[in-house]
DNA sequence: ATGACTATAGTGTATAGA
C-alpha cells in the first residue's frame, strides 16, 4: 500500500499532472495541500476516472487540503481539538467555517480520514510569514495544538497507526535548508522555536522517510532559479506513530515532479506500508482480513 | 531591488506563498 503527500499549489492548475503521477506510481492514498479551491471547484472527474475517491476541505482560494484514495475513507475530520484560527471569516462560508480555540475562524489546513486501520491527516501548517509576525505566533500555536491532540490520540490507543502528512513549513535540520535567502535568527522555517516545536513531536510521531531517504529537498522556490541550483528545502514530511512506522517498508521523494511543464514548487513524498506489519492493531480485529 | 516566480480574484492590482 503506497501513501503520499503533495503540496500541489492549486489542484485546478495541476490535476492532470497529479493524476498521471498517481497512476504511474501506483499511489493508493494521496494527501494534498494548497488545493486553492472550494470543493465544488475541485476537478473530481479526473480523479474518479482514475479510480480515486475524494475528501475535500477548501473554503476559498487560499490553503485547502484534500485526500484522494482508492480505498474507502471514513471518520472525516476538518479540524482537531484546540486548533486556533486566524484572520477574518471567509465571506459566504459562515455556515461551515468553525471557530478556533482563540476565537478566530479556522482555516482549511487540516483533514483527517481513516483508511483501513490507518488514521491519516493531510496538514498544511501555517507559513509564519516573518519572525515576529502574528502569523508566526499562529504557526507555533497551531503546531502546539496538533502535538497535544496527537499525544491524546496515542494516549488513548498507543497502537494506533497514525500519520501526520503534509507541508510542515519547517526545515528541521541544518541539511534541510539549502536556500541561501533563509538565515537562522532572521527567517522563518529555520528558527530555534520552529525547530524545537518540530522536535517536540518525537517520540509521538517520527519522520518515516528520513531513515530511508536521508538527503534531499521537497520544495524549491520558483524564484531565482532555485531548482536548477538545487537550493531547496526539506519541509514536507510523513510523520508516523510507532505502529505506522513499524509497517513502513519503503519511501521516496519524487524529485522529478519539480521538472517539466508547470510543476508545483513542492514534490511528492511517498512511503510504502505493508498492512501485515500493522501487528497488534490488526490482530485485535479478530483475524478479519484487511480491506486493502 | 521590501525584487526575482506562480496562482487567484477579477480585469488593475492585491494577497499569499516560503
Amino acid at each position: 500500500m503506497r501513501i503520499a503527500t503533495w503540496n500541489v499549489n492549486s489542484i485546478r492548475t495541476r490535476f492532470g499532472r497529479v493524476v498521471d503521477w498517481m497512476v504511474r506510481e501506483d499511489i493508493d492514498v494521496l494527501a494534498m495541500q494548497e488545493i486553492k479551491c472550494r470543493p465544488e471547484q475541485f476537478p473530481v472527474d479526473a480523479f474518479a476516472q482514475a479510480g480515486y475517491e475524494l475528501e475535500i476541505h477548501g473554503l476559498n482560494q487560499w490553503n485547502g487540503v484534500a485526500f484522494a484514495s482508492r480505498h474507502e475513507m471514513t471518520d472525516v475530520a476538518r479540524s482537531f481539538a484546540g486548533i486556533p484560527g486566524f484572520g477574518a471569516p471567509v465571506k459566504g462560508q459562515e455556515a461551515v467555517q468553525s471557530v478556533g480555540s482563540n476565537g478566530l475562524p479556522v482555516e482549511a489546513r487540516a483533514l483527517g480520514v481513516t483508511v483501513g486501520d490507518l488514521r491519516l491527516w493531510s496538514l498544511y501548517v501555517p507559513n509564519g510569514r516573518a519572525l515576529g509576525d502574528p502569523h508566526f505566533d499562529y504557526k507555533l500555536a497551531w503546531l502546539e495544538a496538533l502535538r497535544r491532540e496527537s499525544e491524546a490520540w496515542l494516549g488513548e490507543d498507543p497502537d494506533l497507526p497514525l500519520a501526520l502528512m503534509g507541508d510542515w513549513n519547517i526545515a528541521p535540520l541544518e541539511g534541510d535548508m539549502g536556500d541561501p535567502s533563509f538565515t537562522v535568527g532572521e527567517s522563518t522555517h529555520v528558527s530555534p522555536e520552529e525547530r524545537a516545536m518540530f522536535a517536540s513531536f518525537s517520540p509521538t510521531v517520527e519522520d518515516v522517510v528520513r531513515p530511508i531517504v536521508p538527503e534531499g529537498y521537497t520544495f524549491w522556490d520558483y524564484k531565482a532559479g532555485r531548482f536548477p541550483k538545487n537550493e531547496g528545502m526539506r519541509i514536507d514530511f510523513i510523520m508516523g506513530s510507532r505502529a505506522f512506522a513499524d509497517a513502513v517498508t519503503g519511501a521516496a521523494i519524487a524529485r522529478d515532479e519539480r521538472k517539466g511543464d508547470a510543476p508545483s514548487d513542492h514534490v511528492p513524498v511517498v512511503c510504502d506500508i505493508d498492512p501485515s506489519l500493522l501487528g497488534d492493531t490488526f490482530e485485535d480485529e479478530d483475524d478479519r482480513p484487511m480491506v486493502f
